[in-house]
DNA sequence: CGCCTGCATGTAATCGTTTACATCAAACCC
DNA sequence: GGGTTTGATGTAAACGATTACATGCAGGCG
């Protein structure tokens, strides 16, 4: 099934049937008519792999992920296909699983299928890899880290806003033993929130290096240096987690050593997953919003496209305290 | 930069820079080595739609589903994106949100794209749409509902065993009054669920038709329930929900009422949804492991492509019962 | 009436591969 | 040594769309 036989039935030439699939060129009324009969009646949907051939334009866009089962992932690519779709393109992920090598295999594919664009989000981007994306004149957008540059544009994500809003609230509530669980310290966004953290507690002079522990974006991290705050002579009052993984991790052993939150410990996350709101209690935590990232990231996507670059100054996403009820005054 | 600037700079012709990259014909030693050597220097990469449009095989798999932000597919989203890749093939995700017009956006979008096959894993599968893909011969496999046919394969869950072991189980422990909360009852996933759960009560002359509600597979739809069975004058003293985020709802409630889990009410969830264990306490569920699910499809997938339906015998996956800590004898 | 203009449509080249078939040289056989 | 086989490579026709250019026809004008 092809133009042609849609050409045959309705009576005219391939250019003809083409010209009113595309709507540009001027078709008769009466002729336009008669091919979108022939298309209808012969079920007739056009090869999308001949029309990138030759036009050179894909509508393809590619989403370059962690890891998909990462709970902050899944909104980040439904906003983005939901909003890729009604711009008529279609979206391919690459999971990277945190590893170098699929990153290059992703990176591969979206070259070979000629995206029209890329957007990654991903805690490990290699330049080396992402150069392979420029070198082609791919446009590329990161979230959160990279280098803009000719085909290529950064959303800044603020983390340092929200951990900001969450240290004045606690401070409002009084307290002062502010303990805090990194992320990975690889990640340029985990230390970011971090020396946020610091410096804002250091210019209140109530910073204490014996709060701070490491942890890994992950249940068993919070767990861990939940089990260290807990062992301290003096104990924090409140804890602000890197994500809320971890602020679930931490949760965890409050609950086991039979503490209770906020009742003894005031607990706050970060990103906002969908489960931060069906802990018990509800988790306080920081909102990176997705839909935000995602909007911004096809906009600008758009315009690299476009090569309307003016249209890409300010590209920050602010964060924001989201409260529920795992913090309260001492 | 094309294969003809390659075969240029190898000094041969285009067919022997494809069949050194596709390996099958015999090429020189020497040759493939040149020629090796010239796409290393030029960085080529191949043209997917060009061979694509020639070979008539896209490798590229379909995989379409309700929500990627239900907590229940991002598993089976990456245990098939890991499977396909290992097969050489990629996959594009349709989101249908439920929506049966962007089903049928979803379809169209495959057939345009040639995928090699299409894997289906929505609630809201309407005949018509799907149709049109066994009509254009595309090889489709369900993953749940859906009748097998030519170029078509059904993968069967056997809701039945989880919810008799999750009952005998619960019996075990001296549980008689024990409730249901359905899910969408225009499901049919649901249906099997809940007439699963009926019909063994009813054979051990237990079941009481109050002990029954109606869920939606959402949290809130999981309060209410509960909220109607804890104002009953004799309350059940064991819950199994038709899924974990209704489980969640239910478990929210009756800590909002006071009362614990599993200490004044056992609870048992179904899917083994990730946060499953993370709920407090842990949630006893019935697991439906996606990634058994994923590794099916894809082999009845290739089974289809290559034509060989004798494969497809019997596709059946099992669900189990999974402990952890919502149930406690009485 | 002859010519020009402009619209609707057709013709055919093109995109970048794969692959059937053609070619050609070397090797082999009797 | 001529003919045949074999192996390596080249030539060119596909695949299914888009689109620059060509064509043809109708109407307008002097």
């Amino acid at each position: 099934m092809n133009i042609r036989e849609v050409a045959k039935r309705a009576r005219v030439s391939t250019a003809t049937v083409s010209r009113t699939m595309n709507g540009s060129d001027k078709v008769k009324p009466a002729t336009a008519a008669r091919v979108r009969k022939a298309i209808e009646e012969l079920n007739f949907l056009p090869n999308s792999h001949a029309r990138t051939l030759v036009s050179g334009k894909s509508h393809i866009l590619g989403l370059i992920i962690s890891d998909i089962t990462n709970p902050f992932f899944p909104d980040l690519v439904k906003s983005f296909e939901d909003e890729a779709v009604q711009r008529g393109k279609e979206v391919i992920i690459g999971n990277t699983d945190y590893n170098p090598k699929r990153m290059a295999g992703c990176i591969r594919r979206m070259v070979e299928r000629k995206v029209d664009g890329v957007a990654i989000m991903t805690s490990e981007s290699d330049p080396a890899l992402v150069a392979e994306l420029t070198r082609r004149n791919i446009p590329t957008v990161f979230m959160d880290t990279g280098k803009p540059g000719p085909h290529c544009a950064n959303i800044r994500v603020d983390y340092g806003q929200g951990i900001q809003e969450a240290l004045q609230h606690l401070i409002a509530l009084n307290h002062r033993r502010i303990a805090f669980i990194t992320g990975p310290m690889n990640l340029a966004s985990a230390q970011t929130r971090c020396s946020v953290f610091v410096s804002t507690l250091k210019a209140r002079g109530i910073f204490d290096e014996a709060l701070i522990e490491k942890g890994n974006h992950r249940i068993e991290g919070g767990a861990i240096a939940m089990r260290n705050f807990l062992k301290l002579p003096r104990r924090p009052t409140a804890v602000i987690a890197s994500n809320d993984l971890t602020a679930i991790g931490a949760l965890g052993v409050i609950h086991e050593m039979g503490m209770s939150v906020p009742e003894d410990i005031s607990l706050i996350g970060f990103d906002d997953i969908a489960f931060a709101h069906l802990t018990n209690p509800p988790l306080t935590t920081i909102l990176l919003s997705r839909r935000q990232l995602a909007t911004m990231a096809l906009a600008a996507l758009d315009a690299l496209i476009q090569g309307n670059r003016q249209s890409l100054t300010d590209l920050t996403i602010p964060t924001h305290l989201v409260m529920r009820s795992s913090t309260r005054a001492i």
